[in-house]
DNA sequence: TCCTAAACGAGACGGTACGTCAAGTCTTCTG
DNA sequence: CAGAAGACTTGACGTACCGTCTCGTTTAGGA
């Protein structure tokens, strides 16, 4: 199996590695997306433009590559109580996003902000970078999506129901609301979407006591 | 009331308007959103630079303002039927976005493409894109709300549901697909996505015979 | 002779002007030549930009015109004793060009100045103006000439001597240190410069006492 | 001293400097000062306009370079006689001159000229533009004014006479000419002008024969 | 006294160029 | 060879100002 191929000539710097990510990191944080420039991500880093290059062939890569690392497994814990579970997660992913909104927002400044928005532009930009978003996304949506699995299996979802669509309606209503109408996403309003996912799902009784 | 207040100073040309619309459309569909360039635009219109900006102060507003205009209303039917009326109106939806995802897309040319995504992106970029986002997102979705009440009235949806989160679900998850994880949107899914939804929401009897 | 022709319409307004040429004067004083904004002039004199297109067609006429006006009529005695006369008259319009110098010269902003040198431009570019320009300083130019001439008659200049390449001397010297090599021009300058002339074209001792 | 430095990154190219200045040269004498533009030089040149930029930060910056490099050295000869001299010397000024008056100017077209004259206007309107236009004359003026130093030492000029006020009475006329009054500059004129300084300054009999 | 021609105010318009910005590539020298 | 440095190409952006045009609104002077 592929032999380690003796590399020749100097190996790259996993230093740099780091360093380019974490003062990107930075940089995305300031800026938000289309402020971000790979020249100041450079001389930030301290490093060639060269050699931000040769590791990620575009800003978009970079970028995409940059938000897959940081961003934060969200964990799943199965309790044997959907609503619950469902609700803890989801709660902690609308945190996520709506902390993504404020990206870049600077107050007085003009601000550029919905990483984001540009992430999925970015991804229908290149087909690559679009296959790495979706592998991203995939990635990070295994859990959840077992979650429900093993919630049918328990009995607690309608035998008929499919995993894939009922989490396309729980994150789709999250990333609709921060992406298209801007709606708030707070607690309330997780907890009144899962009921209502739920209730069609086949639980018995939402829980009577949220707000 | 609102005296007609006496324009003062040359009228804007509606006709210069039309031809940049009707330019500018053209463009899009050809280009994709990253690849329209507003010389180009006004080159085509036949009309100078400054006659573009001067009505929209950038490229990003601009293309806003057109797919507002080009959103073709989407008619909302309310025959009594529920299921039916939301599949009927969620398939126009879909096809739409679905033609959106191909915009732009030439064969052999690497492309550019993701007008929605660009467009979600320019009104995260600025505040004001976004604000003329979200009310073009309010008024289209005026009708399917009002649907969903009626329904509700008629007694075919739960008392207690919300139509507006009952309409993020839907729609939510047709932009999810689109957006995010790029599944594709036919007409097997946007029944199953109603099916469940109503499921939850009414007490209709999802319709057995679907693929 | 022309008779009056019998005006119809409205008369142009000569409040207009005055508010033109007064509110134009300040605005060149203001920002130099090529920083002055037709635009912001006619704001300035309550005037609409036709209004001003109407008297001049161009702001290089405009500002001819306005120059041509603001031109303080340099006195000119004639004493019987041209040395003097000449170094008051050369003084004088000295004085007037190192005006010229600092108009528009703001402090720290950065400035835009050479109202003679733009003019001079003005001229090489539109004939007309150009012979505007020609006129202006052969009408200026009269009295000196005639000085020198009547020195001349009175034998205090050789008789083979021409006013015209002697005022060229004079003048040109001036107006070379001004636009080109950009020299001080000061009043020691402006005796040594006539002396010099003087002397070959027939006086016999140079004034002495000068610095 | 002065040690090499040891250049860092990608040197400029020479190539590039020589193609810009070639075409800048050739639009120049094509279209005159202000229907020159950059993004045709950088055309022609075959060059991004950004090339251009980084070496002038500004078309009147390039032209003045340009016009500093294609001063063709105007020779100057001593051979003992200062009246012949000063002819043959501002003979070749005067071609040049009358040379950049007619530039630019095409038959039918209505023209912009005036090089020299944008050229102070330039200068006037950018201190650092200034600096540059004043030391290439003083560059260009340093051997005239040594024919002066060594005429007066061979004693051919007056002892108490100012090299520097000389040559302003002759180069000052003939700019006078070019720029304000628009008089001719032929033979004739020079060998006038001459004469008349000359009689002041020295004790050489004019030349009798001339027109 | 009305009529009519021209001036006027306001501001849109066509045009032309400018200078800028950022992405991504290329070239040179150094380790 | 990798890296640092920085020049280079490309493409578009948004701006500035000029001079023209198009409205609707005055304002005389002539019938």
């Amino acid at each position: 199996m592929t032999a380690p191929a003796a590399r020749r000539g100097r190996p790259r710097s996993e230093d740099a590695d780091e360093r380019i990510l974490q003062a990107a990191h930075e940089l995305l944080l300031q800026r938000g997306y289309d402020r971000f420039a790979m020249d100041e991500a450079a001389v930030r880093a301290g490093v060639a433009k060269t050699t931000l290059y040769r590791r990620w062939p575009t800003k978009d890569h970079l970028l995409v590559a940059l938000v897959a690392k940081i961003q934060d497994e969200v964990p799943v814990a199965d309790t044997g109580d959907v609503r619950r579970d469902l609700v803890v997660y989801l709660t902690a992913v609308a945190g996520g996003l709506n902390r993504m909104r404020r990206v870049g927002r600077t107050a007085g400044d003009d601000p550029s902000a919905g990483v984001v928005a540009e992430l999925v532009a970015a991804a229908a930009r290149h087909p690559d970078v679009g296959e790495a978003v979706r592998a991203l996304f995939a990635r990070r949506n295994t859990l959840p999506l077992a979650l429900l699995d093993r919630a049918r299996e328990r009995g607690e979802l309608r035998a008929d129901s499919s995993s894939a669509v009922l989490f396309d309606q729980l994150a789709g209503a999250l990333y609709y609301r921060l992406l298209v109408t801007g709606e708030p996403i707070g607690p309330a309003y997780v907890a009144e979407l899962v009921d209502q996912v739920l209730a069609g799902a086949g639980t018995a009784t939402p829980n009577p006591e949220r707000t």
